[in-house]
DNA sequence: AGAGAAATTGACTGCTTGGTCAACTTCTTT
DNA sequence: AAAGAAGTTGACCAAGCAGTCAATTTCTCT
């Protein structure tokens, strides 16, 4: 018995590992490609060209563009929620809030082309991404909300619009990620490097902390910044 | 020969009367059309569609799909550009900075289309703007944050990273052109109304304020914000 | 009014696109 | 080792693409 149970397991182990092996590959030289182009600038040849795979291949495991496209956008939307992890009401406003931006500020660098990808659908309509944009993403930014408002009942931060606040944050992590050219050449640089991310993040940090009546970690010169109105 | 100029004058006005008038008339509608679906997503068909013209048409006057777009593009660089002037040494930190701040927010709600159009150049690595990004722009951009600095050196507000400080207000105002689809999801209502628009400009007026050691207008209740660190 | 320039447009074309398919090879299981 | 399942691939196709063109209408100026 144990040693059937064995080989069945190893069997489903093996039932389909070179088929696990391909999708993850496929999907993930894919972001990259949708990314430079978006979902209408990328042929089918380039994504193939990507993967390094005949064409033909690609339909084999994911039917259609559109499939294919679908499965790169889930791939990337459990990333966005799960940053958010740290925003509960346990925990000090300062510490969750910068917690979450520097999450933000970390897949900006780590994962610019997941960015891209995502920026680049809903600035087309998100014709893909109604679905999770009404319920996921909503529900989640609910449950948050209440949270700041939580800390802002309490006197524990200014009052600022929750919402307006996550826009805000978002905008300013994911700016890092998509819209990387601009800044480069601005900054005059090839590539957006370590330097650049600590002055971003430490920016960003600022303007939020200070924007909610609270203190940045690396000036506390002394007391709480009085800044409640 | 008074007579003679002015029947010259006549004749430069009414020559290309039409023609300036279709020029304008096809950029606009393909700011709208190419906003929707970026460069490679807009189709010449869907372009006429939008123009209300024969596709023939529209390459009669503009040779070829880049052209327009081109086109489209250069009408919406000189807006980005001129939003920066109320940032000069004379006027106030926290006036300029609002002003510059009023000013890109309204034309993310007027003009929305450009602010796409723009967005999705530089989310696909701005191949057509790699001069204007890395002249007029940059040019622009060093000559402003001279006046950040100068303001800081001053003691007029606190020591931030002025180039950082302007991505995040870009990143910050745009995204309410850009990325409104998923604000209304969020939010869920079905267009951004002057309260979305008010208490995302007072959203991001707080933040940058006083994340700049700047009292915000709205709430000077007292004495200017000692967050100067 | 008339002649030449400017503007309009339906019909067309060569090419690229996403997607199919049948022949083939490689794995997996017994 | 053998057979069936899973994976691979070059050749192919219909549809849609940007762009052309010649015939026609409209405009402009004298």
């Amino acid at each position: 018995m144990p040693g059937k149970q064995a080989v069945a397991a190893e069997e489903t182990a093996n039932a389909g590992r070179i088929r696990r092996g391909q999708l993850l590959h496929i999907v993930e030289s894919a972001e990259r490609a949708f990314a430079e182009a978006g979902f209408a600038g990328t042929t089918m040849t380039r994504l193939a060209e990507a993967a390094g795979l005949p064409k033909a291949n690609l339909h084999y495991y994911f039917g259609t563009k559109e499939k294919l496209y679908r499965a790169v956008l889930e791939n990337i939307l459990t990333l966005w929620l799960d940053d958010m992890a740290p925003i509960v009401p346990e925990r000090a406003p300062a510490e969750a809030l910068g917690a979450y931006i520097r999450a933000k500020m970390g897949h900006s660098r780590a994962r610019p082309h997941a960015s891209k990808v995502f920026a680049s659908e809903i600035l087309h309509g998100a014709p893909h991404l109604r679905g999770f944009l009404t319920h996921e993403l909503r529900r989640r930014v609910t449950e948050k909300t209440r949270v700041i408002e939580h800390w802002i009942a309490r006197g524990r931060m200014a009052k600022v619009d929750p919402v307006h606040l996550f826009f805000a944050i978002w905008a300013m992590t994911q700016t890092y990620a998509d819209f990387d050219v601009q800044m480069r050449a601005v900054l005059g640089c090839t590539a957006l490097g370590a330097a650049e991310y600590e002055a971003g993040e430490e920016t960003v940090l600022r303007l939020v902390l200070h924007g909610c009546g609270l203190e940045t970690e690396d000036t506390n010169e002394g007391e709480q910044c009085p800044c409640r109105s």
